[in-house]
DNA sequence: AGTGAGATGGCCT
DNA sequence: GGCCATCTCACTA
């Protein structure tokens, strides 16, 4: 069952957990793909000094964090990455989640070698050509290139782990704050070059 | 194993 | 000019 819009009205740390193990589909112009959510970050919008919209800081990149909740939110990281969100709530509240890390639901790599290429919110949009043009559509449509779904994966508030998040590290206290959630021992997103997290 | 640097463009004072 | 919600490769040992 596709996720209707207002399951991004909620607020954003749970909107961020009831995201994990939900189905993220990808279409391209030949296919379509499926990946399972298994690791999120929040972004508190306004309150929160890692979030672009920071003090209701809005530019031309930041478009789409204002609009309602259920819209993507795709932007360019270190010049060459790009990374997904979701919006969530109002236009009031430009919130959002962070897609970290994905298990891939067809023609699946193994996890335990070394060519997973989903477990990062850089690689999953390179390995899916996730780009701007995925800015701003609406999730909650299935004609849409990027939407969500729920297939009956049953997760439980035992297998969600909470931490800080990742590279936010110039945000003060805001960078202890335990906004990261994922699945405990999923094998799809714990190796990541370079070390373990 | 762990550390460090480079790539590269948009946004920010 | 500096920093960034990242990743890879090339070192060290």
């Amino acid at each position: 069952m596709i996720l209707p819009q207002d399951f991004y009205f909620e607020d954003t740390i749970t909107v961020a957990k009831s995201l994990l193990g939900k189905v993220l589909h990808i279409k391209t112009s030949h296919q379509e793909r499926k990946a399972r959510i298994v690791e999120v970050e929040a972004y508190l919008g306004v309150t929160d000094p890692a979030c672009h919209t920071f003090e209701n800081r809005k530019t031309n990149r930041t478009q789409s964090m204002y609009l309602q909740g259920g819209h993507s939110y795709v932007y360019l990281i270190y010049g060459m990455y790009h990374c997904l969100n979701f919006v969530t709530r109002s236009e009031e509240h430009p919130e959002a989640v962070l897609i970290r890390a994905v298990q891939p639901l067809d023609a699946e790599p193994n996890p335990k070698k070394k060519d997973i290429k989903t477990n990062g919110p850089g690689k999953l949009c390179r390995h899916y050509e996730i780009t701007r043009d995925h800015d701003g559509l609406r999730l909650w449509k299935k004609s849409s290139a990027l939407y969500v779904s729920d297939d009956g994966y049953k997760v439980s508030t035992k297998q969600i782990i909470s931490c800080p998040r990742i590279g936010v590290d110039y945000a003060g206290e805001a960078a202890q704050w335990p906004l990261r959630f994922y699945l405990k021992d999923n094998l799809w997103f714990f190796t990541v070059s370079g070390g373990k997290r």
